[in-house]
DNA sequence: ATTGTTATGTTGGTCATCCCAACATTGGCC
DNA sequence: GGCCAATGTTGGGATGACCAACATAACAAT
């Protein structure tokens, strides 16, 4: 967003807009941070659900993490090029692969919580405690509800 | 989003994720509602923008919507090839184009704000009135924050 | 057990939003 | 008059989300 002028009023008051520029906001933070450790949310989200589950085929990846399936080959492609993951295939099922986290990936996962940490600290800002509490809360409704 | 199996815990009370989440929520159901009315983002931010302002130089709208520049003329494209605006030479700046909405252009913008409308409802569904506000507040805070 | 259906990994696209670099033309400033 | 800034435009690229098709393999039903 370049911003140097004013918005249209009628937009600075809807909802979707304010969500969709707040995320705007956070979605550059989280964007700069991990490109700056090498990674970009794909990569974030895959590395966090094998950290949290463990070994994973893809498509169990996929749907934990919403990414579409062929998007988390793409995305492991890379992360096994730089030895974050392992992939194998599964012997107990031969159409499924295991991927697992590797030292190396489980060392990159924490220098991106540590990114993503202090953004959502630069993003909350001007809230105070009770406040992100508060806006937590009510997205995470907001979240709950359309997740059906 | 697929969103067939939880997420990682990590990440469903994570400020960030919790606001991109929504806003990916928001932004399909804007998506899907503007594209049945043969429109997406950038049309209805470049007629909102017309419409407050009146006739514009395609560097205003862009300063204004928050849109690049070189975005403004394929959207701009788009929306005269429809008739929904007009573009002439700036007889006072002969770098500039004027803009100007045309009458369709003012009908379709009115159906694009029925659209959105009936959007922010659906968004917010699941939180009572006071809470909308809230929500409101609190998000164009952090908006207002970040837009420096 | 053969048949039909479903799941999986993969390839190869599409689309929207955002962003950047370069360029020629034109205005304005000194 | 000469330098710098603004403008419209072209042509990229990155990211996230999504879809269609396909071969292989597992599973279900009869």
């Amino acid at each position: 967003m370049n911003a140097d002028a004013a918005p249209p009023a009628r937009l600075a008051r809807t909802p979707s807009w304010l969500i969709s520029t707040a995320a705007a906001h956070g979605h550059r933070l989280v964007t700069d941070g991990f490109a700056a450790a090498g990674a970009r949310g794909y990569h974030y989200r895959l590395l966090a659900a094998l950290d949290e589950y463990g070994p994973s085929s893809q498509a169990d990846l996929g749907r934990r993490t919403g990414i579409d399936r062929s998007d988390v080959v793409a995305a492991l492609n890379e992360l096994a090029a730089k030895d974050l993951i392992d992939r194998s295939p599964d012997p107990a099922d031969r159409r499924r692969n295991v991927i697992t986290l590797t030292p190396a990936g489980a060392r990159h996962l924490n220098e991106l919580e540590n990114v993503l940490a202090g953004i959502q600290d630069e993003l909350l800002a001007p809230l105070a405690p009770a406040e992100r509490d508060q806006l937590i809360a009510l997205l995470a409704r907001l979240v709950d509800h359309h997740a059906r």
